[in-house]
RNA sequence: GGCGGGGUAGCCAAGUGGUAAGGCAGGGCUCUGCAAAAGCCCCAUUCGUCGGUUCGAUUCCGACCCUCGCCUCCA
């Protein structure tokens, strides 16, 4: 049994073999954020799925080293920085920092490196003068450096792997115009930006003068130097497939002679509330919007990683009140297994470990893997109901959550101690109980309430439970 | 216009040439002083429409309708 990936490659499912001649180590890149501003719940699907990726190759037993990028030099980035009158540094820095935490309140495991653009220049101008050095990148009059499509297929390349595409019936739009330098060539992209006046002091000395790197060339020049000039896995969004990787792949392979990356995965974007996200429609979130909405990283975590990573996917609000009941059964479930098996032990239960492998062994399916668990927690309940789960079969059962847990990554809900003073409250409604004075244990219920405390009574007594 | 995804229950979403997973919502029940919480059970004769192939089609083929994305800012 191997595990399937789907690579845009070769439009197909394949069996995932790493490079790596000890079969273990796995090299994976993602296009990580643009730090010009809050990252959206959009660009956190592409994350969160970069996320599960690797979590699930450790969990096959594959040692990943995963690198994500961070574009701190970019034309947007230039403008805001000039109109907030800050400097570079201080202005990705900020958008940078939240970025990372935002990452952290989605319970993604951080990457081994996030290498910023604006410290490996000198990479990216090496790897430009490679591709001049080749013919296959030229400078134009206005001092820009741009890549030769024309000549990277003379040299028997291919341009055009990751999309199929037809540049005659290309739509010649208002945005290639208004992108147009000096290009020889329509197609032909920049790797090289002279500096202009607009920049301000962002720019960097090169062999062709001052300026700046295009945007494509600072994934090729990082994730080779911190992978290898082969590697096996590269992920990001579908929008990026063309042209941002169609010309990673052309400037990696036309500077080094040799296959780029093995596997490409893609994510599909999502829509919220059914329509693409735009700020004019009220459905743009921030992960910082939701939650202000009281809601947490973890829900939003579980929804974003419901549905298959192909798939587009509707984000609702309706969805993620959805998600806090789901997971609230998950962990009702836990914690009862938890008390269930005390402190016996025993290794993880096969069962389940099987029938969520072989799900998540076809090119991640989530969804099937979803319905694994709920049906887990099904037989966990029934079994505990009726009496018949032994604390050694509930270790078992933790045991192999464990494991699933370290690929779904939603943890253990925090347990939230109820301050000793509520505590003495649920002890006196306790005894108003016993002595069945029901008015006031009412009373004191509805005073937890307000503190914002639920009582739960279980055939195991009464327990405090935060609203 | 070119290319590529999708349309499965009230909502979200898997899947298969042999008769439709899972989650949410909803309904019933158990527990409970009542309630809440929790648990169990139920919940699509049918998969966008129309044709075709087949013993059999939601699945394969064709046409059509709707929808989303990419086509040099983009997760």
């Amino acid at each position: 049994m191997a595990v399937r990936l789907f690579n845009t490659l070769t439009r197909s499912a394949q069996p995932f073999a790493p490079l790596d001649s000890d079969g273990k180590t796995v090299g994976m890149y993602c296009c990580g954020p643009t730090v010009h501003d809050f990252a959206h719940i959009g660009n956190f699907r592409t994350f969160v799925f970069a996320d599960l990726v690797r979590r699930y190759l450790e969990f096959r037993g594959y040692a990943v080293r995963h690198v994500m990028n961070i574009t701190d030099v970019e034309d947007k980035i230039i403008r805001r920085v000039r109109e907030a009158g800050t400097t570079l540094r201080e202005f990705t820095g900020r958008y940078e920092a939240a970025f990372l935490q935002d990452f952290d309140t989605l319970l993604c495991l951080r990457p081994h490196a996030t290498p910023r653009a604006t410290e490996f220049i000198a990479e990216m101008i090496e790897l430009i003068a490679r591709l001049i050095e080749r013919g296959i990148a030229y400078r134009a009059p206005d001092g820009s450096v741009y890549f030769s499509i024309d000549k990277y297929r003379g040299c028997g390349c291919k341009y055009g792997q990751l999309v199929k595409l037809n540049f005659d019936a290309m739509r010649v739009g208002d945005r290639v115009a208004s992108d147009e330098y000096e290009k020889e060539s329509l197609a032909d992209f920049a790797l090289w930006k002279a500096r202009v006046p607009e920049d301000g002091d962002i720019a960097w000395p090169s062999p062709w003068g001052e300026g700046r790197p295009g945007w494509h060339i600072e994934c090729s020049a990082m994730s080779m130097k911190l992978l290898g000039e082969s590697f096996d896995l590269h992920l990001g969004g579908e929008d990026l497939a063309f042209p941002h990787h169609e010309d990673e792949i052309a400037q990696s392979e036309g500077a080094t002679g040799r296959p780029f990356v093995r596997h490409w995965m893609h994510g599909a974007h999502l829509l919220v509330e059914g329509k693409k996200m735009s700020k004019s429609l009220g459905n743009y979130f921030t992960l910082r919007d939701l939650l202000a909405k009281g809601c947490t990283g973890r829900e939003i975590r579980y929804l974003l990683i419901t549905s298959h990573y192909r798939e587009s996917f509707n984000f609702t609000l309706d969805g993620l009140a959805g998600a806090r009941t789901a997971l609230a059964r998950i962990d009702e479930c836990l914690a009862k297994l938890r008390e269930t098996a005390a402190a016996a032990h025993a290794p993880a239960n096969a069962a389940l470990l099987e029938q969520f492998t072989a799900a998540l062994d076809e090119d991640l399916n989530i969804s099937a893997a979803w319905a694994v668990i709920f049906d887990w927690v099904r037989d966990c309940n029934r079994a505990i109901a009726t009496g018949q789960l032994t604390p050694v079969a509930a270790a078992a059962a933790l045991g192999a959550w464990e494991r699933v847990d370290s690929v779904i990554g939603i943890g253990n809900k925090a347990e939230a101690e109820a301050p000793a003073g509520l505590l003495a409250l649920l002890e006196e409604r306790n005894a108003a109980r016993k002595a069945k004075d029901f008015k006031r244990a009412d009373v004191l219920r509805d005073e937890l309430k307000s503190q914002g405390w639920a009582i739960e009574d279980t055939p195991k007594g009464a327990r405090l439970k935060p609203l």
